[in-house]
DNA sequence: TGACATTGCGCACATATCTGCGTATTCTTC
DNA sequence: GAAGAATACGCAGATATGTGCGCAATGTCA
């Protein structure tokens, strides 16, 4: 898909753009499966069935530096049998960029989810 | 499919067969997803299909005495991305219901996994 | 031996993350 | 504007464990 240097793809901007509406709703940090949820839910629906795309993207975002990953305390996972989960932090930088890209979507192209733009 | 008391089903004999065969191999312990990628090679082939059959076994055996289990170091999992494993180990009553078995099953009946006995 | 109760077993799915591979889309350059 | 390069995306599968549900197999009792 060639990225054009210093922007977001869609997919990038939705979850930068989830994980700030989260934020505002009190959730400070989100792992991979539920924003997986989350975006499946509030976006045009079909968007994402890929769980290997969204962990992609994730994994570019912690490199651009828009988000923070740590590890759930990994004692949790245990005795729960449950995988243990990585916490996704939305940074300054990565607020940031989601500002510009909203602030060049508005300007002509489309926009980031399908859903309303965080208010 | 109602339990002889102090009997066991076929799968768990196998269950106990193939732990003991992998602690003579030098494996003390072994995971659920190991011993099922085991039973699976050496049975029969069509055996244990279903992982859940095989995790209910394992915590039935465990009730029972049989086989005792510890996580994995928590700190393990996280970092690889993969699930905490569960490492279950051979006890002695359950070598010893394994040897009861093996002589109730030689005077008679079934042999446990369709493989050889452990020789 | 036949009826009934018990329970093991298989199937499907949930929870989380990640990798390989091929296709499709986008950007850049001529 | 078309050709070519870069890469995001979807699909499939691996790694581990666990639960819910229904059928089938087994043991017990009359």
């Amino acid at each position: 898909m060639r990225r054009k240097v210093g922007t977001l793809v869609p997919l990038e901007a939705s979850i930068l753009d989830t994980a700030f509406a989260l934020r505002r709703d009190g959730q400070d940090e989100a792992h991979g499966f539920l924003l997986a949820k989350v975006l499946r839910d509030s976006a045009g629906a079909k968007r994402l069935t890929a769980y290997g795309t969204l962990y992609r993207a994730l994994e570019r975002l912690e490199g651009f530096g828009f988000l923070a990953s740590r590890w759930e305390d990994a004692s949790i996972g245990a005795e729960t049998g449950r995988p243990p989960r990585r916490f996704y932090r939305l940074t300054a930088s990565g607020e940031q960029a989601l500002a510009e890209w909203l602030a060049a979507a508005t300007s002509g192209a489309r926009r980031p989810t399908g859903r309303p733009v965080t208010t």
